[in-house]
DNA sequence: TCGATCACGATTTTT
DNA sequence: TCGTGATCGA
């Protein structure tokens, strides 16, 4: 043991090595906060508490094996398995499990993922007969979330006049209504969401004095990391189970906090001392991760803020280079100038590999555009979120038949397979069930089976094949007893169709439908291999289910180590470093978002991001932004982000046009295929930039005139070229700027050939292509 | 009830 | 641009 805590500087080492009370570590980015937490449990292992009375908590499932993973190799593996170290969805839902009874919720509770959720709140607010204009169903069901994420209970929340108040006020007085219902809903579905696994362990603590105490005695030390995210739910959790014993070590960095749209309250952070009084704060603040510009620049960046915890986060690593700014004309020369980079900076005789690289982006609709660059490149790379491989339709339709078979009153999963492979149940009848089910209510497979029971208006013929479905469920019910997890779900996409009609389907996406099918058969067998290989005496499917529910996409990665670019959003990319890390899509309205802007703790939020994205880089750090962007369909103007000037002008590196100019020299047959290819896209709009771009223009928000769509006004545009020349420095909207070689043919076949910066040469047609002067 | 076609609308981040 | 939702005809 000593040997692991010499290898601790001495804020870490105190950090660890303090039990005595309530502590708060507040970790800057990079600081070793994961090596804290790590040996800190070894720590207490050490001292003697057994792995099972050790609750740590998560923010991800990654986290979570990361940490365990750690920590087994210091411990071992046997000791490391028996902590209680998950998500806070994930161990609280194994807790509601077994303690499920007293809130009135079978064991084998489904958990609906948001997209249940929203089709079932869609469905309520069509019995209702409200207008989806009206009532966005986003935001009702961000209230709802958030009501249940600061424990406002349906009870509450209609008693609230503030709530109600609100309500009115934004046109939609009918949300407690929807709530109510909602919650009626899940309960008589056995359903939970996420937002319950939280709220109903908090309603169990609280109702039921007794389970509260036995956890309070079974967890006799609690670690939260992240704790900047926490919200209310989470918090009174965590505060419930340590305030006897008060032997809580929490970890987080305010300056980290990215998750408040979830409910994520960073007063909990903020607030921790006063909450917790004798407790013990340690600071780490120096950054072992990054090189002394990044860290300052980020720094820099960071106090803009009005709201934080103060520190000095230090690197004592190499100065380093400044964070270079590059700007594109186009969305799409932004990705060919990042692919581009990277090709650039991997043979720059570095030790650098593709593995070495993240893109990070504001929003996954980035990914696209990027993500086809980097393919004509041939730069082999990584997507991370997007949707994950179990919410893909295939897969979720399958996944539902399980879920019926574990929980048959699953209305979410019923409907879905009710008519699936198609069976002549259509809506209408769907609708009859609904209203049938709520009328009495009871579930829609309680009406099911006895239909004549709760006077289901139906004819014949759809009696039967009602029948005959649940016939079908049933047979895969009994038989879920007998077989092995495996072995039933191949039986139930053979016998309900399912693989016969996949694989009638020889289009591309049906056959990537099958490998999907697949692979999800594997991944049962696979889970199911490891649970026996754990020591489980058998895997049953209401295991599996429990699992993947909870299971996101950066949790199945297979190939983790290949070497590829990593492409993520800023938020995914929380937690981890690269050697380089380029940010791209720095404007107005994207990086900050367009929702942030009216509000000062949504930029604070946004710029926390912002920090978080900088923070994530070792070694090199490129930030990057269009004037022109493709939004809605269309091509919009965009100015460099605020945050570029929040960031002193010392560290930043804003490469003149000519130096761009010399990276991209080699490499212009490929920019020229890739350059003919979007030359197919192009757009009508046309942007004209008022000046050359220099680092002072950067500096401030470029103005931007817009011009005419030139199709329009086709008269004008040859008037505008008359005085186009050979030797003329041009600018095109997607290509850049660049030369005329060379001009010919006359009014409307005049050609140009114009060598661009980082497109390469090309001919355009002058009619079409909409050149200005520079 | 179902499939195809068309129009429209919406776009932040995720356990 | 893309995906979803509404509408229509069979």
């Amino acid at each position: 043991m000593e040997e692991y805590l010499s290898q601790l500087n001495e804020s870490q080492l105190q950090a660890v090595t303090y039990s005595e009370g309530p502590s708060l570590v507040i970790a800057g980015a990079g600081s070793g906060k994961t090596r804290v937490l790590t040996y800190k449990i070894a720590y207490l292992l050490h001292q003697g508490f057994p792995p099972q009375s050790i609750l740590a908590l998560t923010f991800t499932n990654k986290a979570a094996r990361e940490m365990k993973e750690r920590i087994a190799s210091i411990v071992g593996e046997q000791q490391a398995r028996r902590l209680w170290m998950g998500t806070f969805h994930s161990i609280f839902s194994r807790i509601l499990r077994s303690e499920a009874s007293y809130l009135g919720y079978p064991s084998a509770f489904t958990i609906y993922d948001s997209a249940d959720s929203k089709s079932l709140l869609k469905s309520i607010m069509k019995e209702m007969q409200l207008d989806d204009k009206v009532y966005r169903i986003g935001t009702v069901q961000s209230r709802i979330s958030n009501a249940k994420n600061s424990l406002i209970t349906v009870k509450a929340y209609e008693q609230s006049k503030e709530l109600i108040e609100a309500d009115q006020h934004s046109k939609m007085p009918l949300i407690a209504e929807i709530y109510k219902r909602y919650q009626a809903r899940c309960k008589q579905a056995g359903a939970m969401d996420f937002d319950d696994l939280l709220l109903q362990t908090n309603i169990l603590f609280r109702d039921f004095p007794e389970v509260l105490e036995k956890y309070r005695r079974f967890f006799r030390y609690i670690l939260v990391d992240e704790y900047q995210d926490t919200n209310f739910a989470q918090h009174l959790i965590v505060q419930r189970l340590s305030e006897l014993h008060q032997r809580i070590c929490v970890v987080g960095d305010d300056a980290q906090s990215i998750y408040s749209f979830r409910g994520a309250n960073i007063d909990n952070i903020l607030q921790f001392k006063n909450v917790y009084p004798g407790c013990k704060i340690f600071k780490l603040e120096r950054n072992y991760r990054s090189t002394q510009s990044i860290v300052n620049a980020a720094n820099s960046l960071i106090h803009k803020n009005k709201e934080q915890i103060h520190k000095t986060v230090y690197s004592e690593n190499s100065v380093g280079e400044k964070i270079r700014v590059i700007s594109s004309y186009s969305d799409y020369e932004e990705g060919y100038v990042v692919a581009g980079k990277i090709a650039e900076m991997r043979m720059a005789g570095t030790h650098y590999t593709y593995s070495d690289f993240a893109i990070l982006y504001r929003t996954n609709a980035q990914s696209r555009i990027l993500e086809e660059a980097l393919r004509k490149r041939n730069i082999p790379y990584k997507i991370y979120g997007g949707l994950s491989f179990y919410q893909r339709k295939e897969i979720k339709d399958i996944i539902s038949y399980f879920r019926v078979i574990v929980n048959p009153h699953d209305e979410e999963a019923l409907k879905r397979i009710i008519n699936y492979p198609t069976r002549g149940i259509g809506e209408t009848t769907v609708n009859k069930l609904i209203a049938a089910a709520s009328d009495n209510e009871v579930s829609l497979w309680t009406v099911l089976q006895d239909p004549a029971a709760y006077k289901l208006p139906v004819n014949s013929g759809t009696a039967n094949k009602l029948n005959a479905f649940r016939e079908l469920l049933e047979s895969f019910m009994l038989k879920n007893d007998q077989l092995s997890v495996e072995e039933l779900a191949a039986v139930v996409v053979k016998e309900t169709g399912i693989v016969g009609s996949l694989f009638q389907d020889r289009s591309v996406e049906g056959i990537s439908k099958q490998e999907n099918l697949q692979e999800l058969i594997k991944g049962i067998s696979e889970f199911a291999e490891l649970k026996l290989e754990e020591g489980a005496e058998s895997v049953k499917l209401a295991d599996f289910l429990s699992e993947v529910s909870l299971l996101t996409d950066q949790d199945n990665d297979k190939n983790e180590n290949a070497n590829k670019v990593t492409m993520m959003t800023v938020h995914a990319a929380k937690g981890l470093e690269f050697k380089n890390v380029i940010v791209v899509g720095l404007e107005e309205d994207l990086f900050p978002s367009l929702m942030a802007k009216d509000s000062l703790r949504a930029i604070e939020e946004e710029r926390r991001l912002f920090y978080v994205a900088i923070t994530r880089a070792e070694e090199n750090c490129l930030l990057t932004y269009a004037k022109s962007r493709f939004r809605n369909g269309q091509s919009s103007i965009c100015s460099p982000s605020r945050f570029l000037k929040d960031i002193d002008a010392e560290f930043l590196d804003i490469p003149s046009v000519a130096s761009a100019e010399d990276t991209f020299q080699s490499k212009r047959a490929e920019y020229q295929s890739a350059a003919l290819s979007s030359f197919r896209n192009q757009t009508k709009a046309e942007d004209v930039f008022s000046s050359p771009v220099t680092a002072a223009a950067q500096q401030r928000v470029s103005h931007l005139t817009k011009i005419n769509d030139a199709a329009s006004s086709g008269g004008n545009v040859s008037a505008l070229n008359s005085n186009l020349q050979p030797g003329c420095r041009v600018r095109h909207e997607r290509f850049g700027e660049g030369e005329i070689l060379q001009i010919e043919g006359t009014d409307a076949n005049q050609k140009a050939t114009v060598l661009f910066d980082n497109f390469g040469q090309k001919q355009l047609l002058l009619k079409f292509a909409k050149l200005t002067l520079v």
